[in-house]
DNA sequence: TTGTAAGCGTTATCAC
DNA sequence: GTGATAACGCTTACAA
């Protein structure tokens, strides 16, 4: 049916106002009498208008479009990140283009000019690689999460808190010595802090601890071998002592509960290893014994972040836009979630 | 720097060309003198000029841009399909808009009306809640995958040829009976193929074989509790027996491991029990014993779609575009992965 | 309350 | 090879 698009010409023509008049009744329908409402309103319906977006953001210059760069979408963190943001549509009405950062600071950047010639008004990043500095530099609003956040605003969750809640539980659990387990992380990301959650946490305490820094691979199979590997040094360091061990993230915390069950044969495991996770992921849930975990409190991430390039966004259209002198940092307190691999 | 956006209108007064030349340098280089070229390159760096899409997409209708309408991200399929789709950006071009559905038929079709005020040239749709019929009346080009999809083009992985191989494999490994649990399914679906698979390997080995057909739940909770119950009748009725289970998704082969692990004690339960999955997803590869499982191949899944979307995107802009008679269905053969719960 | 006309930044159609 | 000029569909002063 709807051969050609209607325009408002042709809505124009149609109701014999002009396309003004057509375009106020959009845009100002309170100066239009009821009468000539419905007369556009009739005539909308009858040629089947449909709205073209594109026009209009030519002419005053609102996409409603944000870019989003998301590092991968095979950690279920980033995919539940997407998730919430998009989601927000309903709320904001803002849609999304969405990149899948692929590493490479060049093909990233390229992403971003991509995005920059359809005018998007602002941009949420979650990949790693484009420094904050590099981002500010695009003049846009923008909205990290998780990450590197100097010069732009960003919402991050209170990882040094959440270590502290994960140290505490581990503590509280009758261990006699503390673990923890993490890959060596650039003291600029936010998730850096755990390790100094946890330290201080264990200093305060005057509790024995130890700090592992290894990166333990990419695959099960890697991640596997490695920790088998640690596990036995450090059993052999604590011999007959209850070891608390607080892991970077529940994936790993999941194959370090499957080394301990299977090469150690620990049925009664849970008297000598005490297990704590981070990011609440469906694994930890899943997992053979349900682990206890640091869960991000993803909606709030989401929508903190939202509500950030939003007001950003708005100051933008305002008739003299004044630029934030000083990025905002917002701090998202996480949850701990006690399951079965604590008391 | 950059204060205001440099047009063709600046390019062209720096270089003392027209508008027009400078459009052609873009789009018909080879018309212009080397020298010419030159001229107007130089000018781009020294104005820092960036192109307008939005402005050629008013011009020439071509927004490269292509929507997408996922169920959820929660699950890992859907997300490592979007992911394999989004990452097509590289081959094709192609940007995307994501729009998550909630279930409600109503708020997606206002998704795609949205996106069609944005003049998006395709819809890639992996949501159940639209009708192909109704996809299918807002002509334009549209692939779906894995969902109903009578009258508008779709990938699909071949459903029977996985539940065959997955049915095969229990065969294979010694058991004595059959068992497949899904939960009712509508047969318009893809995934319903899946059980005639596994009826029809078992009655043409002439094997034993049951399929329980029960809505298991959404909760890690309620599926432990409705699978051990289901569990518990199946070793009742095939007391002896060394029962082979087929599960309908890798979700829920996982809560039946960790059912039999933790009820029954089967330290050996190997030798009672074999299990396949559906999906390849990660808990497979995690689960306290590595499932075995059909994987779908997603990268092929998700290029086939883009390619089928493509052909018909480009017909459309031929002069004159001719609908395709019938709607194109492909099918993309599973690969069967053996782990550790079959022989 | 409504209309006129000039943009917004490109592309396409003619001319020259 | 290059340049006017008219679209593309809508918004927005400025008038009336």
């Amino acid at each position: 049916m709807t051969k050609k698009k209607v325009t408002f010409a042709d809505i124009a023509q149609y109701t014999g106002f002009s396309k003004t008049t057509i375009s106020r009744y959009f845009n100002h329908p309170d100066t239009l009498t009821l009468e000539n409402q419905e007369k556009i309103a009739d005539a909308l319906n009858v040629l089947g208008y449909r709205e073209n977006k594109l026009a209009k953001v030519l002419a005053n210059g609102k996409t409603e479009i944000v870019g989003i760069i998301v590092p991968n979408l095979y950690m279920h963190y980033y995919s539940e990140v997407l998730n919430q943001i998009i989601s927000g549509y309903d709320k904001y009405g803002y849609k999304f283009i969405v990149f899948i950062g692929n590493g490479s600071k060049d093909t990233e950047k390229q992403y971003i000019e991509e995005l920059l010639t359809y005018n998007i008004e602002g941009l949420i990043v979650l990949s790693h690689t484009i420094s904050s500095k590099q981002l500010a530099s695009y003049h846009i609003p923008v909205v990290t999460i998780e990450r590197e956040d100097k010069y732009v605003c960003s919402v991050n969750t209170d990882n040094y808190m959440g270590a502290v809640q994960a140290t505490s539980l581990l503590i509280k659990s009758d261990c006699d010595v503390l673990i923890h387990i993490n890959s060596k992380v650039d003291p600029a990301v936010p998730s850096a802090k755990r390790i100094d959650g946890f330290l201080d946490t264990c200093r305060e305490n005057q509790f024995p601890h130890e700090l592992v820094e290894k990166d333990i691979g990419n695959t099960y199979a890697e991640n596997y071998e490695n920790l088998k590997r640690i596990v036995g040094e450090i059993e052999k360091r604590y011999q007959g002592k209850k070891i608390g061990i607080f892991m970077s993230n529940d994936t790993h915390a999941n194959v370090l509960l499957n080394v301990l069950l299977h090469e150690y044969h620990y049925e009664g495991f849970q008297d000598k290893f005490k297990i704590v996770g981070f990011d609440n992921s469906p694994i930890s849930a899943q997992a053979i014994i349900p682990i206890s975990t640091v869960g991000q409190q993803i909606e709030r991430l989401a929508d903190e972040a939202m509500q950030l390039l939003v007001m950003q966004m708005n100051e933008r259209k305002k008739r003299s836009p004044k630029a934030l002198k000083k990025p905002i940092h917002k701090v998202i307190t996480p949850i701990l979630i006690r399951r079965n691999t604590t008391n």
